[in-house]
DNA sequence: CTTGAAAAATGGAGGGT
DNA sequence: ACCCTCCATTTTTCAAG
């Protein structure tokens, strides 16, 4: 279970982690090597869990989705199933990709995309609003989105 | 220059946010089309700037990357030329995935990936410490991460 | 890791509704 | 304008050495 990773490895990682759309072909040719093993460092590096999925990457802006929030949350009570409720309530809502539990202030910190102000004044009220674990929120507002990358620093 | 998305178009975008190895085959056979119809739609859907990139998401913790922090930074001041040399000073490092300009009581929200609490010490010291524009700033420590994904509500 | 070959997908031509 | 059915080319995938 103690898998290793070469630098070859990680040069394929950085790679993919900027362009899963490149030929095993081409791989190959950047990390001096014939498509053949390339090909079985990526099935191991699938099936050892370092790469979890291939994905495109939307433009938010181009679909309508141009806001984004940070919303953080303090929760009313800190037990272990008022958390866990919380979570799972938080997950089902579409508008929020990504949530975390986190240390100081708040309890979570959610990132949620809204088409605009409207929609999320709606999400606010009307869905976390009926989420009953939530004690108290504050929102912060991405004004300029300057970086986002998926590159790990390998 | 007004292009439209009609709902099959929504959905393979959908379908590939969550995965970008289908073939258009497969893709095709989930949208009631043949390969060459939706091949076309990919095509445009990419040269329209719909779709970014095609990456490949890898998983920071087995790559000895556990610790995520957000991390705010409020700027000795307000004035553009400051916050753009801050903006390019962070862009250079590789710690720093995300950078946002936000609202509220600080300027910049960055979500930092660290080995651990001490390159994460390292970080702040050495590498925040040397970019002059920054006034202050205020970690936040991701305990869990719930829920990450790209999925935009299409 | 290399070679090499079968299986599958990509990318496009030409025609139909 | 949009879709379909082929088909050549390229890529993926997996043997055997």
């Amino acid at each position: 279970m103690a898998e290793l990773l070469d630098p070859i490895d990680l040069q394929l990682l950085r790679l993919l982690s900027e362009n899963s759309n490149i030929s095993t072909k081409d791989l190959a040719a950047k990390v001096n090597l014939s498509p053949s093993p390339v090909f079985e460092r990526l099935k191991r590096l699938e099936a050892g869990g370092f790469i979890k999925k291939y994905i495109a990457v939307l433009d938010a802006e181009k679909l309508n989705y141009g806001l984004i929030v940070f919303c953080n949350i303090k929760l009313k009570q800190h037990d272990r199933s008022i958390g866990s409720a919380f979570v799972s309530d938080v997950m089902q809502l579409n508008e929020v990709v990504e949530c975390y539990n986190i240390s100081g202030d708040y309890d979570f910190l959610l990132k949620v995309y809204a088409k605009d102000m409207k929609h999320y004044q709606d999400f606010v009220f009307n869905k976390l609003g009926s989420v009953k674990s939530i004690g108290s929120t504050h929102s912060t507002f991405v004004m300029c989105e300057n970086k986002n990358t998926h590159n790990i620093n390998l």
